[in-house]
DNA sequence: TTGTACGCGTTATCAG
DNA sequence: CTGATAACGCGTACAA
């Protein structure tokens, strides 16, 4: 026997030791105790703690096409964003009664097909994504195949397919910048990442390049951080480009502030004295650095639990509902850096 | 038919459209080529793209015994530790064809015992676990009933009933106190937060307790962060105690050394002047701050791979192993701050 | 090379 | 109130 997975017990194993037909146990099990009388009820309940009964979910869920399982699938999981997001998952899941399935992708379209299809191999009954943004077709394909519900998290897809869950970031931009301006800044350079078509990147870019103009009065400007040139260079331009006025930085994300915030150390340079800076996300060493940072608060945990609070108004009440967008609002966080 | 589910297709179905039996399906999901003819499996394989078939695995799951998926138990999800092991789980499964269960217990022994039942209910082939330690018993007898295996990541257990993956952060210790001590450090003050059971605090208190006095020649000098006491009191209670002399603080872990950074910005003090200062944990944040903090690094990432490649181990070659502790070297990060 | 028939552990239908 | 029995979708002896 050794090597072997111990026997488990199953309903037929208490069924006997009972005394009653399986049924009998099943009907315990699924809590209708209307159709038994109080000594098979007594008694199962004895053979069941004794025998160390526990159902098979497997079997259960073959037959009841339904597993209790939300199939998670963030881009990349070493990402700040990720665990806040998972936890508003986690949190609203477990009070609904279900758990979770979750995979990285690493940001890789092609590891994101493969994990959608092998959860939906697993009947999950429906998957919250961080997507790519790259399977668009795909997914509906997917939900077209298999039924099984998508719910977007925090990134959109080009067309609103499927519900999408995400920070009113468009609004924080607006109150960022109407902060900055009537705190005296004259100008504000954005700093952005490699713009992928992943879209939260490009979104907050786009919204910056409307609103700058709208209320500084003249063009936005771009910085944009990549490989080709190091960070220190970039943020050299943007100094000299900026001199002798009032200015500050504005970054479109919180990896962004981090990789400027070494540049500017590096440079010696320091907020608020040198120039101003604001960041989009705020993540918890930023209330250390400078004697804090300003920061734009993403709702990240709230839209976790939006996700799944919509998930279950899918599969219980509306299957076809029309898609919708969640828009939950960000915080702008003044410190010291501005 | 609105509200329900999109009837899968079987391997029935496959069949039926192929004309030949489920069996020869089966056999061809299953790789088993040499049993059939070319014909065939060529048919089969257009059938099978036309239905556009998948299948189930939970029924395979019930026929096989085996569901590919292991569960993974975190204390805390939102730790920045998390996220790394995660990874490191994340990516070593992928490489074995494996998927994971993720469960969050915000560090409640109740929540774990819900949910070590809730994963073997599930059939999950084996359970990671980075466990609060209260639940040891539990825990074996979970593993004498179903013979599920388990394995402890980063924290372990009074007794090593389970395999355990950790860093070895005792030689760790060593090194970073003969570290400050070279570098003439005359004092360390050993910064922690309340010492529940949880084990990895009370193994670096417990090391540090005995290293000090071996390399300082004085007894350990202890402080304590909880919620009776302001932290920025603490640390003034440290800087009276060693006053005049060239002092250095070690921490326990992250979280402690954020609080510390907190308390000192308040108190205008500044690493390497006012004190050195030496972190157990290092995030990615503490190279921004005072110019960079020393700090002991995590093998965390290289912890969830040994996890999962011990779990394999034990699936596939020998599931009576005996207990092992393996533990992984911890870097020692010299920066600015000692 | 292919197919028949049974079992995996549950739930649901129906007849007692 | 209770219990046969047939699914659920798949894998596999065993037979052909």
């Amino acid at each position: 026997m050794a090597g072997h997975k111990k026997q488990k017990v199953t309903i037929i194993d208490v069924a006997q030791a009972a005394g009653v037909s399986k049924t009998t146990i099943s009907r315990y099990i699924n809590g209708k105790f209307e159709f038994m009388s109080d000594e098979s009820r007594e008694r199962i309940a004895k053979v069941i703690d004794e025998l160390g009964y526990r159902p098979n979910n497997l079997a259960r869920s073959l037959k009841s096409k339904e597993t209790k399982v939300i199939g998670v699938i963030v881009a990349d999981i070493t990402s700040p964003f990720s665990p806040i997001l998972l936890k508003g998952i986690s949190d609203s899941c477990e009070r609904y009664g279900y758990r979770m399935l979750i995979a990285n992708t690493d940001d890789d379209a092609s590891k994101e097909r493969d994990y959608i299809l092998s959860m939906i191999d697993e009947r999950v009954d429906g998957i919250i994504i961080n997507t790519t943004g790259e399977n668009e077709e795909f997914m509906t394909k997917m939900y077209n195949d298999s039924g099984t519900p998508f719910i977007l998290a925090d990134r959109m897809a080009r067309d609103l397919v499927f519900d999408t869950v995400r920070a009113a970031d468009g609004a924080a931009m607006y109150r960022a910048l109407h902060h900055l301006h009537d705190t005296g800044y004259e100008h504000v350079g954005f700093f952005v990442e490699k713009l992928k078509s992943s879209s939260t990147r490009v979104h907050r870019y786009e919204v910056f390049h409307k609103a700058y103009p709208e209320i500084f009065g003249e063009g936005a400007l771009f910085y944009k951080l990549d490989a080709s040139v190091p960070d220190v260079s970039e943020l050299q331009r943007f100094v000299a480009e900026t001199e002798d006025s009032k200015r500050a930085i504005m970054t479109v994300n919180g990896v962004v502030t981090m990789r400027l915030m070494k540049a500017m150390w590096q440079l010696g340079l320091h907020a608020p004295e040198d120039m101003g800076i604001c960041s989009f996300d705020d993540w918890d060493w930023m209330s250390l650095v400078d004697g804090g940072l300003t920061a734009v608060a993403q709702p990240t945990y709230r839209v976790g639990c939006e996700c799944v609070k919509r998930m279950m108004y899918r599969i219980h009440h509306n299957k076809d509902a029309m898609p919708k967008m969640i828009e939950l609002p960000c915080e702008l966080i003044i410190r010291n850096s501005t």
